[in-house]
DNA sequence: TTGAAAGCGCTAACAT
DNA sequence: ATGTTAGCGCTTTCAA
């Protein structure tokens, strides 16, 4: 028995020597094979890749990366799973990264804005290609970091702001002036607004504040608001609905914070007979498919979350290549005059 | 000017050697501070995190995972995005593995059964601590990479069967089984079926057939089915009930496969003004809080896909701690009464 | 409690 | 078209 030499390996991982071996080639050779880098002979290459098949070849993508210093993972941030626009953006993002070989590493923060920068860090260790973080309002510590990471960065939801690099999304100052414009125009005065924690949701806030001041522009009132201390949902805002108009039952159009919150305002109309929109008007934000398959389809502002998740991922892949990607993406968003408004 | 080694790191890059020199430690014990392993006196520890955070060294966890051949990375295989059951497991997959610095990478196969191998394969060579896949069934070449990964691997959503590994889910055919027995407990015999592609959605296929079984064990008749061949979705479970109901205006009571369809069934009532259950009585399954909020809350089974998710990373963390996990962990259903059958 | 040396498995750079 | 060499930045092992 010889002596073994002093090694890690036990012997039981197949890596690239074995491989090679097999094949009766080098490593770097069986190494251009696999990612199809450089000239190869055909021949080889069907001898490597048999070679690979036949000893249970799996790629090590770690030490992959560490000898190109950069992974092909795209670290992403968001605030909710809960609210399915956020699993939107994230499939326009799988869709369009894994058609490339990228995956990308997920993180929730649950609006804990305090984690951001923690989270960054974390993500930031495992050398991605690129960072996908929620909204363009970030504490001084992860603003530093994003920028020197030395990675792409998009920044998606927004647009209303100055991105760290590239920022993908729709204006919400813009959304909420419109919606206010719109109600305007068909004719209401006195309004409501039901929402949610607006401390969390920043771009809930931009709405919001833009809808008011179009309002007031407009000479129309504000009677009165029900906002949630918590996220957003279908039983929050018929909550919110019922609460506002004990307190409010004069107002005769309301602007809710978002779809999700518009569609539990539409229960309660149901459920209590409260007509829509003759006795009441009622608008949402994000023109989710469920809203528009309720008896009377909501009037709301459909984005296009699934385009947004795309357009972040070819962003990067484009940046990848060389390009020089625009620095703000509007990806725009559509009225749909639904039935309730 | 003194030549240069031939070196690839350009100098750009922050490494433990720089906080090592700043500190006047070596690098092993910068690493031993970072990982908090090991013995290391209070005054090394802070001179060593003074020097890292003075010098911004930013952990590389791609170098790490190759030194120690294994990275804290947990792949994720799911079908889809869209249904929020899924977004649901993820968020409770990535609330336990958070907290002990784990990420998940994600993979989204569209519930195309063919590029599962692939994703697999493509997973696992991020050398990923554990795999977590939906579902237990899987093609030959799947099964083969899952049963020789040598890490621990997660089957969530369905225990109906034998895992790899590990399954953390729900019995869909009991689930199937108890909603019809409730339905005829109610006095229901005339049933239809509205449902979505149940080519793809095998666990949906699995509920629909132990609700037929047990309808007829009842004495019960199926008198039509409506099935869509797309994924589920409001819209299609609205017209799906408008086709069933066309084709056979008898029925008296519908299992939707899931709450979404049901949720368009239920929209399709109210808007056509079927009344429910007097008329038509309807039942789903998930229990989305959705359901719970319509006018009338529907009848359905609550699953517990947060919790699925949080026990499917404990089980993965227990592994790592030497623990010896079940190898079947039945989350459970309840059913919902509610008030639509 | 700390350190020196060796290696993890791969690829960039430089041959041939 | 293929190979040789020298790292990538960290942690394990062994030693002090």
């Amino acid at each position: 028995m010889t002596k073994k030499p002093r090694t890690r390996n036990a012997g039981t991982t197949v890596t690239l020597a074995d491989v090679a071996r097999e094949a009766g080639v080098s490593e770097i050779t069986v190494s251009r094979v696999l990612r199809s880098k450089g000239p190869i002979a055909e021949k080889t290459r069907e001898e490597v890749n048999a070679a690979a098949r036949k000893v249970g070849y799996v790629l090590n993508r770690i030490a992959g990366s560490l000898a190109t210093a950069g992974s092909e993972l795209v670290g992403v941030i968001i605030p909710s799973l809960t609210n399915i626009v956020f699993p939107d953006v994230l499939r326009g993002l799988d869709a369009a990264l894994s058609r490339r070989g990228y995956r990308t590493v997920l993180s929730v923060t649950g609006y804990q804005r305090d984690l951001e920068a923690r989270l960054v860090a974390s993500l930031l260790a495992w050398r991605p290609t690129a960072l996908v973080v929620t909204g363009l309002e970030h504490d001084a510590e992860t603003m530093a970091m994003l920028h020197a990471a030395g990675v792409t960065v998009v920044e998606v939801m927004d647009v209303d702001g100055q991105p760290v690099d590239i920022a993908v999304g729709v204006s919400h100052t813009r959304a909420g002036r419109e919606t206010a414009v719109y109600l305007l125009q068909r004719g209401y005065r006195r309004f409501g607004y039901v929402g949610h924690d607006i401390g969390l949701d920043l771009r809930a806030r931009k709405r919001h504040a833009a809808f008011l001041a179009t309002l007031a522009e407009g000479g129309a009132q504000l009677l009165g608001e029900s906002v949630a201390a918590e996220a957003s949902s279908v039983a929050a805002g018929r909550a919110g609905l019922a609460e506002l108009l004990r307190r409010h039952p004069e107002v005769e159009a309301v602007y809710f914070s978002n779809d999700d919150m518009a569609i539990g305002g539409m229960f309660h109309c149901l459920a209590e007979g409260v007509a829509v929109p003759g006795r009441l008007a009622i608008a949402g934000f994000n023109g989710l498919d469920l809203g528009q398959q309720l008896p009377q389809p909501l009037t709301t502002l459909r984005t296009h979350r699934f385009r947004m998740g795309q357009l972040a991922g070819e962003a990067i892949l484009a940046r990848l290549d060389g390009a020089t990607a625009e620095s703000i993406v509007d990806v725009g968003f559509e009225l749909l005059p639904g039935a309730t408004a």
